[in-house]
DNA sequence: AATCTTATCAACCGCAGTAGG
DNA sequence: TCCTACTGCGGTTGATAAGAT
């Protein structure tokens, strides 16, 4: 007896997201939270299934998600826990605020494995490559490139944080601060209380503890609360009342707005006209843009 | 300019784990 | 304890953009 199929996918819609499908998703998440991921096409009026939906949120629709090539540092990063971790891209990616474990596993299939190849490792292993025996003369060369490349990877300072990962329990909060679902509860919007204060958002630390997610919290909801009673956004967006955020890293969630919030002057646009929202648009730089494209809802 | 090749990454598929009845 | 429904994860695919010829 076969395993039931997750939905019924006759009439269901496959392949690429649609910016109206989209909007669709993240309106509905922002106004009810995040239910049963099986009721929320039906309830959001999509024709997709539970898991194609709950993939773009967590994927591509998250507001805490970072866009664009990983750092340095996140490279360094995710080579160090695959070779601890192995190919356990949901666990690596809770270390690194706003990545998901699908851009991880990308990144690593296209650049990574290339450049540890190059530089002699093997990314299975992390160990050097073997060498077919005429090259002998080489192997001492390669070996200490490998060599320096670990030393590059493995910095005294990475090592010691790599130990305090793999010493703390996986669900605890890191010193790379990152928050997963795992940690965050989820919080229900009767949950949140919503500051007074209109002050925008300063940009947060990359920290991430209890108490600095409290104060991000609030921040982000007086963001939020701008948003609530913004008319030019309402009227473009619909009522912002009821957002459940629970599971989102408050550190870097609604970065972009931070920058809408700290860099615009609201009173001069209400309503936006078109040239408002180019000029919108020219803030959010690269990939950003698409967020403000969803809340833009024409 | 046209065609081919390679790189990238969003999305899908299917299995594993788990909670609840 | 078993069964079912559901979510999450990792491997893989496929569309398309970018680069090479």
């Amino acid at each position: 007896m076969g395993r039931k199929p997750c939905c019924d996918k006759v009439g269901l819609k496959k392949g690429p997201w649609t910016a109206d499908e989209d909007r669709k998703l993240v309106n509905f998440i922002l106004t009810h939270g995040q239910s049963c991921w099986r009721a929320v096409p039906k309830l959001a009026g999509l024709l997709r299934c539970g898991k194609s939906c709950r993939l773009r949120w967590t994927n591509y629709l998250r507001p805490d998600l970072k866009r664009g090539l990983l750092s340095e540092y996140e490279e360094n990063m995710v080579i160090d826990l695959h070779s601890q971790l192995g190919n356990r891209w949901a666990k690596i990616a809770s270390h690194l605020p706003g990545r998901t474990d699908n851009e991880i596993k990308n990144h690593w299939n296209t650049h990574i494995k290339k450049k540890l190849r190059k530089k002699g490792i093997d990314p299975l292993t992390h160990r050097p490559l073997p060498l077919p025996t005429d090259e002998k003369s080489q192997e001492q060369e390669n070996q200490n490139s490998s060599d320096k490349m670990y030393e590059n990877v493995l910095t005294e300072k990475n090592m010691n944080e790599l130990q305090s990962i793999s010493e703390a329990p996986i669900l605890e909060v890191t010193n790379y601060g990152f928050c997963t679902d795992e940690v965050l509860p989820l919080i229900e919007p009767h949950e949140i209380l919503v500051s007074n204060s209109s002050a925008p958002c300063s940009s947060s630390s990359t920290t991430t503890t209890t108490t600095s997610s409290n104060t991000n919290m609030n921040s982000l909801l007086e963001d939020l609360e701008f948003l609530q009673t913004s008319d030019w956004l309402n009227g473009y967006y619909g009522s912002t009342t009821n957002i459940n955020m629970g599971f989102w890293d408050m550190d870097d969630c609604f970065s972009n707005l931070d920058s809408l919030i700290n860099d615009i002057d609201y009173d001069r646009i209400n309503p936006p006209s078109a040239h408002d929202f180019n000029q919108f648009s020219r803030m959010l730089l690269g990939d950003e843009c698409w967020k403000f494209e969803l809340l833009r809802g024409d």
